[in-house]
Parts: C-alpha cells; sequence; structure tokens
DNA sequence: TCTTATT
C-alpha cells in the first residue's frame, strides 16, 4: 500500500478532505438544521476513465458496499462524462474501505483518486487556476510552495512534454478549496517573477469545461467520435506494459517467462476449433472466466487485472458460502469484444502471486454439434 | 498556453 501512496503523491498532492472532526461517531448524523452529515460517506472520485458509464461506476464502487446514491457527472449539453462522480455509502466504514482499496485503481489510461467530498457550496466552484511561463525547473512543490500562501490546495498539476516523458511544458494547474483564495493567487502572482524566475508568470481562472464555446464542443465531440473509429486497439501497445499498468501494491507481478501472449485471432480459432460456444454479447457483455485466483482474492483484485483494458461492467469472485473465501475462480463482464479479447491475451497465463491465472471468454456447457 | 474536483 505504501508504494501507491508513494506514486499517488508525486502525481498530484494529497489533500485531507475528509471530515476534520473525529469525535463524531460512525453512522449517519442529524445536524441541527435537520439536513444529514454525509461527510464520512460521501466520496468524490476523480480522473475516471472518458467512456466508463454510470452503470460501471456503480458497478465498481458497490463492489465495495451498499451505495445511498451515486453520480457520474455528465455535461449537461453533450452528456459527455466529466471524468469524475459521487458515491455516497451508506455505511462511513465502506466510504474508508473504498478510499484505501479503490484509490489510486488503474482504469484504462487513468489513475482513478477516491476521496471524502468537500460539502457542496458556491465558494469552491470556479477556484481553478491555469499558470504558464512557469520556469522548466519548477517542480510541483515549488508551485504549490509558491501559491500556498494564498489557501488551501486541493489539487496541483504541472503539465509534462508526452514525449520526453517527464520534462516540464511550464504549464500547470492549481485548485484552491476556495474560489477567493484563487482570486488573491491571481492579485498576488499574475505577472510576478517567481525567486530566480527569468520571466513572469501569468496567473488565470482556468477554462472551465462546462462552459465550452460551440466550436469547442464540435471539436471535442469529432475528437470523441475520432477516437471510437479508431477503436480501442489503438493503444494497445501502451496497454501491454502491464507493469506500468498494474500497481505494484496489489502485490501484482508479471513474469515475462512465463507470459504467453496470443492474438485475439488465436482465441478465436482456439475456441472455435475446440467446438466451443462463447456465451456471446448478450445483454451485460462478454463474460470471462478467471480461474486460479487465491483464497483470499477479492473483487477489487479482478478491477485491478481487468480495468485496465478497458469498460468493465461487472466482477465477481465465487466464494464458499460457509469460509467466505474464494473458491478459486471468479467471472469479469466487459462491454467491448475487442478489448476483452485483449485481456484474455494478456492476462491468460499471467503470474498473480504464485499463482497462474487461466483466463478465458466463459462458454456454455453444450453439446458439440 | 488547458486537465477534467462539487451533484
Amino acid at each position: 500500500m505504501s508504494r501507491m501512496v508513494t506514486i499517488i503523491s508525486t502525481m498530484e498532492t494529497q489533500v485531507s478532505n475528509g471530515p476534520s472532526g473525529t469525535s463524531m461517531p460512525n453512522g449517519p448524523v442529524i445536524s441541527t438544521n435537520g439536513s444529514t452529515d454525509d461527510s464520512k460517506t460521501n466520496l468524490i472520485v476523480n480522473y475516471l476513465p472518458q467512456n466508463m458509464t454510470q452503470e460501471e461506476f456503480k458497478s465498481l464502487f458497490g463492489s465495495i458496499g451498499e451505495i445511498e446514491s451515486c453520480k457520474l457527472v455528465r455535461d449537461k449539453i453533450t452528456g459527455q462524462s466529466l471524468g469524475y462522480g459521487f458515491v455516497n455509502y451508506v455505511d462511513p466504514n465502506d466510504a474508508d474501505k473504498a478510499i484505501n482499496t479503490l484509490n489510486g485503481l488503474k482504469l484504462q489510461t487513468k489513475t482513478i483518486k477516491v476521496s471524502y467530498a468537500r460539502p457542496s457550496s458556491a465558494s469552491i466552484r470556479d477556484a481553478n487556476l491555469y499558470v504558464s511561463g512557469l520556469p522548466k525547473t519548477m517542480s510541483q512543490k515549488d508551485m504549490e510552495q509558491l501559491f500556498s500562501q494564498y489557501g488551501r490546495i486541493i489539487t496541483s498539476r504541472i503539465l509534462v512534454d508526452q514525449v520526453t516523458a517527464g520534462i516540464s511544458r511550464g504549464v500547470g494547474f492549481i485548485r484552491f478549496d476556495k474560489r477567493n483564495e484563487a482570486e488573491e493567487a491571481i492579485k498576488g502572482l499574475n505577472g510576478q517573477k517567481p525567486l530566480g524566475a527569468a520571466e513572469p508568470i501569468t496567473v488565470k481562472f482556468a477554462n472551465n469545461p462546462s462552459q465550452k464555446t460551440g466550436q469547442a464542443l464540435l471539436t471535442q465531440l469529432y475528437q470523441t467520435a475520432a477516437r471510437r473509429y479508431t477503436g480501442p486497439l489503438h493503444h494497445q501497445t501502451q496497454r501491454f506494459r502491464l507493469d506500468n499498468l498494474l500497481n505494484a501494491s496489489y502485490g501484482v507481478k508479471s513474469s515475462p517467462t512465463v507470459f504467453p501472449r496470443f492474438s485475439p485471432i488465436t482465441i478465436d480459432s482456439m475456441t472455435s476449433l475446440a467446438g466451443v460456444n462463447l456465451t456471446g454479447p448478450t445483454g451485460a457483455g462478454w463474460c470471462i472466466f478467471v480461474y486460479n485466483l487465491s483464497p483470499e482474492a477479492d473483487e477489487s483484485v479482478l478491477w485491478q487485472l481487468f480495468g485496465p483494458f478497458g469498460a468493465v461492467t461487472n466482477v465477481k469472485v465465487i466464494r464458499d458460502f460457509t469460509t467466505n473465501k474464494c473458491k478459486g475462480f471468479g467471472f469479469v463482464t466487459m462491454t467491448n469484444y475487442d478489448e476483452a479479447a485483449m485481456a484474455i491475451a494478456s492476462l491468460n497465463g499471467y503470474r498473480l502471486g504464485d499463482r497462474v491465472l487461466q483466463v478465458s471468454f466463459k462458454t456454455s456447457k453444450q453439446h458439440k454439434a
């Protein structure tokens, strides 16, 4: 777990958004004005994959415990996911568990962030700043130090070059807890030279994604369509980098020598040659059979393994009714055939701890024709 | 010189 925390903290500031008091008991608390205190049950989830649906979102967080309500936030006009959502659990312990097990989970190209939601209020909106002209040598920590004098920083990020992976592009974002803090930071820092810098920086409010111009919306829709057309295999090189995608903190390690890779075509021909019927994309999607899980395996392991390959709608670990231990297998449902095939090709033969997984499409038990 | 943090 410590490894994961390290990875996240280098990427982005972790702030305690959560309940500040420690004296409050668990369970719903009704305040004097009659409203429910959900500070210990309500979570905000950031950096969700663009194509994740409400259903997948609910399925992922529902695997932790009973959900009171949840919502994937979408653009009012385009219906596009804004990449974040809220989950309100019934039990505060489940909210805590969700943070501990799902924060830092890698899904496709994203690393999701799970944290307590701050109480909703107008004062925390539009508090995101766009900063440019930063010295290339300035680190995220340096930037935070510069801005922290104006208020509580919720997130910060310096954009880096995609190719050289790590070189600062001299632009970044700072999100303050309160809009007035952001305003003060603009007044104090826009046009100023950071200590030792040659050029002044520009500090302004970031573009608000939900207030895009018509032109920007068209561009976005076009890009979305283009991505869809290119298909999910476009980034397969990246997707195959399992060592990067799978979080070491889960004890998931690949062993290159026992890592057979089949093409989706091979899977097709193997299954058809064997006269086996796939269960097919009926209703929910493509069901995948995962064999040789450890008795301790839980749903989060399956999300962790399959999430990077694409849209996962459901995972299930089959447990013994009396011991509640995993019986050694489970199922994963994926929406898209290509992504499911890629996951199978990559994960079949994958070494999870000291076990080698067997992964295939679930077959229906029928007599051969 | 713009990623997606307030329902």
